[in-house]
DNA sequence: TTCTCGATATTCT
DNA sequence: GAATATCGAGAAA
């Protein structure tokens, strides 16, 4: 079943617990790399320190106060690109970072976008290795994974497989005791 | 296994 | 000019 709007027009902490063991989908050509998400963190309202929310409208965090369903990508430490989705009630702000993944199908494809030689469980186990493994640079900010014709990249839901908690969020300096990262237990 | 550290560019002060 | 929603290599252990 596929994503709709209303599933991201809701509490951007709901959002991001329920999008773990989601599929994540990227065809290229006719080929398909298929991704079941395991890790997530919410940054959520205007009024959290470690959002890129938190002062106000810039040009580069426009996109979390705009539609939900939206890709916002970013670009960290000079190398990275970081990919997020849209996610928060009508008139709120928030986003929510994808961090981490396993391989369903299209290793192969994985693995070219990756590099040779790397150990199954490091190949989508953080946001900026996720981003590289689909191909996913700053070209798809703004992105509407709502669209009707779902030819490049998509959402479809699924039940998680595992149990799911809550940590503190990751490389963060600000808003430390928020346990606002979701993962598989 | 856990750690430290350098690379690198965009954003914001 | 400083900080950063990171990664990988290499050392220590």
């Amino acid at each position: 079943m596929l994503l709709d709007k209303s599933f991201f027009e809701r509490d951007t902490l709901t959002v991001a617990q329920q999008l773990i063991g989601c599929h994540l989908v990227r065809r290229i050509d006719d080929q398909i790399i298929r991704v079941a998400i395991t890790e997530t963190e919410a940054y959520k309202g205007s009024e959290d320190p470690a959002s890129h929310a938190s002062r106000g409208v810039t040009e580069r965090n426009r996109l979390m106060f705009g539609d939900a369903g939206i890709m916002y990508v970013y670009f960290i430490y000079g190398m990275h690109c970081c990919m997020n989705i849209v996610a928060h009630r009508p008139n709120e702000v928030g986003a929510v970072l994808l961090r981490g993944g396993e391989v369903v199908e299209g290793i192969g494809l994985i693995r070219a976008n990756r590099g040779e030689g790397i150990a199954d469980h490091l190949l989508l186990n953080g946001p900026g290795k996720l981003a590289k493994a689909l191909g996913i640079n700053l070209e798809w900010n703004g992105y509407d994974l709502l669209q009707e014709t779902h030819n490049s990249i998509w959402l479809e839901y699924k039940e998680p497989i595992r149990p799911i908690r809550s940590t503190p969020r990751i490389g963060i300096s600000k808003a430390v005791d928020l346990p606002w990262r979701y993962l598989y237990e």
